[in-house]
DNA sequence: CTAAATTCACCCTGTTTGGGGGAATTTTAG
DNA sequence: CTAAAATTCCCCCAAACAGGGTGAATTTAG
């Protein structure tokens, strides 16, 4: 009677929260918990025994930490969706996971019902988030507002990320090729770098461009 | 008695369609609909009077289109928290959407409960979003698993986008500088490229790194 | 086990970039 | 209106980069 059943497996250090999330996740018919570890190297160890199509994993764990988990096990099995289910709300961490392969962020303090909704949002293709992570991770797509460059060096520093040469920069905004090279001087002396790919990684990491 | 209640402005050129989610908005306590237009131009016009702390936004608009009223409104006043609501679940146009500044982003088949969840996500510091539209966003931070470059090169070009020169690179991977040259020649080749940044241009793109 | 891919290393030459100056005009903000 | 910022343009020189070719040791995959 498993057949029509989701497999999910836990990955969670802490024994109770781990019996607790089996009990809720078997109370409903589409799922079905066929194994939980405390450990991330047993979860993957047992991967083709278990052969889950949803796994909850915790960050921190013994051993081999999750992020490193989501990527073994995305790579031995793509099709896998992995929920990351952890108390951090830390930055760092979220994108970490999601980079690995994560295709969900739950943070600890979620409810029961939100928890079986993020189990259903994985298997229709979703990626259900947290509401801060979700609010993390929507504004890393937005431009700082407080950017030191002015409108005409961010329309030059734009082009330099687009893999451009002074002079294909000169050419599209119909200016020579020493007044691109005026204005990127200046970007390297606000952003304090001193070449093309410096100026992009800074740009890029404090959401200038 | 209008004094606790959130301030909301829909634009929407459907007047049927506006007229709806009027209904629905006003129906509960905690909202109340200031205004509704029927292109961008004259909420943004109206912005100062009605001071909405939350604007439901539809991207297809006669004259001025959504992400570009998404960008003026945000600059007008950073505050104001936008929802989009649309048919469209094109990639470019979501992610030109959240770099524009907006807050969440609903297709138009979503119920009236959820759209009123929605509402309440943004009020709560979260980022409402349609399930297709989640896992798009959480997509765009995953490698590309067909790489055409080899592990050495993709660690010498994340290098490379870091901004690291030559003798840099060779310094943290201890190789000699001509070893690294001859690895970026190859990454050149692979990606059909011939600069630094087009390199980061193109590999960014196409997320192998 | 063999072929293919990867990793490593060197040389030479021409182009692009970066750092140092200086200077005029237009916009913007107080 | 006026001072500051932004935008435009120019020169010279040294360092970094890109393209060409060559060759060998080591891993990986079939």
């Amino acid at each position: 009677m498993n057949y029509f059943r989701s497999r999910v497996v836990i990955v969670e250090d802490n024994d109770a929260v781990r019996e607790g999330f089996s009990l809720i996740i078997n109370s409903v018919s589409k799922y079905y918990v066929v194994n939980g570890y405390d450990n991330a190297e047993d979860a993957i160890k047992n991967l083709k025994k278990d052969k889950p199509e949803i796994i909850l994993m915790d960050l921190e764990l013994p051993g081999m930490n999750g992020i490193d988990a989501i990527a073994a096990i995305k790579k031995m099995n793509p099709n896998i969706d992995l929920i990351v289910n952890t108390i951090y709300e830390n930055s760092e961490l979220v994108f970490q996971a999601l980079c690995a392969g994560a295709a969900g962020y739950i943070t600890k303090n979620t409810s029961h019902s939100e928890l079986l909704d993020a189990i259903d949002e994985v298997i229709n293709g979703g990626a259900p988030m947290s509401s801060k992570i979700a609010k993390m991770v929507v504004s890393s797509f937005q431009k700082n507002p407080n950017s030191p460059l002015s409108n005409r060096e961010t329309e030059v520093l734009e082009l330099l990320s687009q893999g451009k040469s002074y002079s294909m920069i000169a050419q599209e905004l119909f200016i020579t090729k020493e007044t691109a090279k005026s204005h990127i001087k200046n970007i390297y002396s606000k952003l304090q770098v001193n070449s093309k790919s410096e100026a992009i990684a800074k740009a890029t990491k404090e959401k200038l461009i």
